[in-house]
RNA sequence: CGGGAUGUGGCGCAGCUUGGUCAGCGCGCUUGCCUUGGGAGCAAGAGGCCGGGAGUUCAAAUCUCCCCAUCCCGACCA
């Protein structure tokens, strides 16, 4: 392509919208537009990036046996009403009506309408399995979009969803998606790392996601820096040992302690001279199934997701003032498991091994010391709930976990039978016995992963692409379009990068040679050839964007040359 | 959803407190001259329902009310 023919709007100025590294640099340099917020036109360079990135995860999802449909992004409510999503979903689920009032929405994964596909179309184990995939925008109507490409309401996915017969079969696409996914990321250039993640709202038991390292990242990781052990979970997810207390005290009886206005385990601590170790909190929730008071250490905080995925609720939230008055009979801040009638206690691990804590009393202005779980409330329901943070010991190896930002490009899920059982996909068995398909989801952030290479892959200059996912793998740039020489030159070089197969942009305008450079720096080519004083030799300059570093190469050894580069 | 802030040519902003030659600046854009190895210079231009609506007033970008949009922070740890 020509510049003087294609459309680059590099910008001098970043729109003040703009924070994020990913969003300031696609916008300045041309890729991106805004069109609403969460909601983005690609401009030609964006869209190039995205061709590179789909191409290959294409390639990568055929050759793991994948099938590539196109799915509707507006779905009828009916099915999603089967599946019980229409009011999971809540208020991030775009809806709208048609002409006859009747109820849509647009896909925002797309699980429903692929099961509804296939239990009309494949009713026998022969037909087993299947790998359908689909490249598609998608909707979520995010509470607060943000970040440019990294959150937005409109974006490109790549879903890819299996259909087996067994938990075997299942495992087996699982680790196919795996494969499937460390090459697609390893190819595009981006530093990540395959975590362990709970699967939320989509559902299932088993799920993975792959982080892009970067410090914007919305996602908080831990890992272990124990390379043979090797374990990385989402935080949400994430897990620690529980060091069982060596030397516990004796047990001494319980006791009533005056905590005047001391409400926040803050407060009860300096009060009472003690580590907020000692204390346990009792924190309330409200969900459809009932009140529940987690137990937590003082110096912890509580996973909801954790607690969310035990107690199976659907809706989780803590209880107001109002509710904790009336259970308690004390107002908030005195709280605790003792003597607590009409909820379900869940008790952390942590919890469980404590001698002599501190709790609240329900009644005002008064906790208990000396409270021991199972004595003193009962540990029936012990379960681990709290979140875990940077130095706990590793779940496997012990060692201190060591925590880290990461932008959330992919996932994968075992869905299992939630879908299958749902919405009645079954099939006939060698017997001839009916049963349930078993699922899984494989979901790609196509966009997302746009701006990840972004954030991870940039200097105070511009973008710096990967060369698999540049939009122009190189550009030429003549210092002087005026001069003949050099014009004839670039053409030439032009040419025979183009006849050498490589993407290629001339940068055929009449700018001076510093605007040129500028924007070619900032729009991020991994290569620039200059054609300028040397040009009376042949000889062009051969420049890496990512180090600077150039040399001069005649123009016959130039496709060499950027060859050895990728 | 709660809180904060902002909306003035394509982009970045000033003007608003103290209504009245305030519709202005920088960048970008157009044309000409000139220049050509890191966002040059000179000259002449084009371009704005001042987010929308309703009020107050002789007079509103400026004051009042409502609405819309956008951005940022937060979302309860007993």
């Amino acid at each position: 392509m020509r510049a003087t023919e294609y459309l680059i709007p590099t910008l001098r100025e970043i729109p003040a919208e703009a924070e994020v590294v990913s969003h300031r640099l696609l916008m300045k340099a041309g890729f991106i537009r805004k069109a609403a917020s969460g909601i983005y036109t690609l401009l030609p360079l964006g869209h190039r990036v995205l061709l590179k990135i789909t191409r290959i995860i294409r390639e990568e999802m055929d050759c793991q046996g994948g099938q590539e449909i196109l799915l509707p992004i507006i779905q009828p409510a009916e099915l999603w009403l089967e599946s019980g999503r229409w009011e999971v979903y809540g208020p991030e689920l775009f809806r709208l009506k048609d002409r006859h009032g009747r109820d849509f929405c647009l896909g925002p994964t797309h699980e429903e309408i692929i099961t509804e596909l296939v239990r009309g179309d494949v009713r026998s184990y022969k037909q087993l399995p299947q790998l359908l995939y689909q490249i598609q925008n998608k909707y979520r109507d995010e509470r607060r979009p943000r970040f440019g490409l990294l959150r937005g309401r409109e974006f490109v996915m790549k879903d890819l969803y299996s259909f087996d017969r067994d938990e075997d079969g299942l495992e087996t696409s699982y680790q196919k998606m795996i494969v499937a996914y460390n090459r697609v990321f390893s190819r595009c250039g981006v530093e990540f790392r395959l975590v362990e993640a709970d699967s939320g709202p989509i559902g299932g038991n088993v799920s993975h996601e792959f982080m892009v390292l970067a410090g914007s990242g919305e996602a908080l990781i831990l890992y272990c820096p124990n390379g043979d052990c090797g374990y990385a979970a989402n935080v949400e997810k994430a897990e620690s040992r529980v060091v069982e207390p060596e030397n516990k005290d004796e047990s001494r009886a319980l006791e009533l302690v005056k905590t005047p206005d001391k409400r926040t385990v803050e407060d009860v601590t300096a009060f009472l001279g003690v580590g907020p170790e000692r204390i346990v909190k009792t924190l309330l929730y409200e969900t459809e199934r009932g009140l529940y008071a987690a137990l937590i250490r003082g110096d912890r905080e509580l996973n909801e997701v954790k607690l969310q995925n035990l107690i199976g609720a659907v809706h989780l939230e803590m209880a107001g003032p109002e509710t904790v008055e009336r259970v308690t009979g004390a107002p908030v801040g005195f709280t605790g498991p003792v003597g607590l009638e009409g909820v379900d206690l869940v008790v952390d691990e942590e919890v469980a091994f404590m001698v002599n804590c501190i709790t609240g009393a329900n009644r005002a202005d008064a906790h208990y010391q000396y409270v021991n779980p199972g004595r003193d409330f009962p540990i029936e329901r012990v379960a681990d709930v709290r979140l875990v943070r940077e130095g706990d010991p590793c779940p496997h190896c012990n060692r201190p976990l060591v925590a880290a930002r990461g932008i959330e490009v992919g996932q994968v899920f075992k869905l299992g039978t939630k879908y299958s059982e749902a919405m009645g996909l079954t099939y006939l068995d060698e017997q001839g016995q009916e049963r349930l398909v078993v699922m899984g989801c494989y979901g790609i952030g196509v966009t997302r992963t746009m701006a990840a290479a972004v954030e991870q892959n940039h200097d105070e200059q511009g973008i710096i692409w990967p060369a698999a996912l540049a939009p122009f793998t190189v550009v030429v740039v003549p210092v002087n379009v005026r001069d003949e020489i050099q014009a004839a030159l670039a053409e030439t070089a032009y040419a025979t990068l183009r006849e050498g197969g490589l993407d290629v942009l001339l940068d055929d305008r009449a700018e001076r040679p510093g605007v040129k450079f500028k924007d070619a720096d900032l729009v991020g080519y991994p290569l620039r050839v200059t054609v300028g004083k040397t040009a009376g030799d042949g000889l062009v300059e051969l420049r890496v964007r990512r180090t600077g570093e150039t040399r001069l190469v005649s123009v016959g050894e130039l496709v060499e040359s950027v060859r050895a580069f990728l």
